[in-house]
DNA sequence: ATGGTGGATGGTCCA
């Protein structure tokens, strides 16, 4: 079974992009972030067309996540059960066959030390309260999203001249820390551990043709799900492309069988 | 050097 993610910048501009991707990768669960579209604006359609499901909670202009699925869904969650300050729309959770899946755009944070800092950090105490009282340890449980947060050195192009800026500041990888001390692995780093390999590159300065990038979208599995997954790969090819998300698509496969 | 680029918007805000 194939679980991708994608933080795709405005679901209305790069859906063709999103159709063909899913076309060539065929994913049978595919999260996105900041689809930037009310949900009885999304475009549903398109995806029901390819054969998915879709579990929709966005706004407009900003924010915004969604679940297409090839497995009927289930158990759709949308947001925390008490929403953090504003209650901007970051997180769907739903059922798909053997998995639980939790679908997070965790807050940019802006500046390290400005109130939307404090908001991320806010955010991640509530991510963690959430899990802890929505999962089992035992669950097939992915949490992946766009988390906004470089977890190492290794997982950003130059950690001297950035450290102790946002996504990398030592405050906000020990929150998101506290998140993965429920019982969750990074997956990508069971498979790669080379640096220089990232996910998101900033639209200024040629920064991807340079691979000056972070990798943080992440896909992150629970205890037993995490040693079923065969393969975990970040999709370059849509960076490359005109009109492109400043983020490129993760993709794994886990070994899982689907119960009918 | 506080720049630069892109999206949604219709003024700027956000990333």
């Amino acid at each position: 079974m194939i679980v991708a993610s994608w933080n795709v910048n405005s679901i209305s501009v790069r859906l063709p992009q999103v159709l063909d991707w899913i076309t060539a990768n065929e994913p049978d669960i595919l999260c996105l972030q900041e689809t930037k579209v009310v949900d009885e604006r999304f475009p549903k359609a398109e995806f029901e067309e390819l054969g998915y499901q879709l579990a929709v909670y966005g706004e407009k202009t900003y924010n915004g996540v969604a679940i297409a699925s090839k497995l009927p869904l289930a158990n759709v969650q949308k947001g925390f059960k008490v929403e953090v300050g504003p209650g901007s729309r970051r997180l769907i959770a739903a059922d798909a066959g053997p998995l639980r899946i939790l679908n997070v755009y965790i807050p940019n944070g802006s500046a390290v030390g400005s109130d939307k800092y404090y908001y991320k950090l806010a955010w991640l105490s509530a991510l963690k309260n959430h899990i802890d009282e929505s999962y089992r340890r035992d669950d097939l449980l992915i949490m992946c999203g766009d988390f906004n947060i470089a977890c190492e050195d290794r997982d950003i192009y130059n950690p001297e001249e950035v450290a102790g800026t946002i996504m990398c500041s030592d405050v906000e990888r020990k929150a998101l820390n506290a998140v993965k001390d429920w019982g969750l692995i990074d997956v990508f780093r069971e498979h790669h551990q080379d640096s220089g390999l990232y996910t998101w590159w900033d639209y200024r300065m040629g920064a991807f043709r340079r691979n000056v990038g972070f990798r943080i979208d992440h896909i992150w599995a629970s205890r037993p799900l995490a040693p079923l997954c065969k393969a975990i790969l970040i999709d370059r090819e849509p960076r490359k492309l005109e009109r492109p998300s400043d983020h490129a698509p993760v993709f794994a496969e886990f070994d899982v069988t689907i119960a009918s």
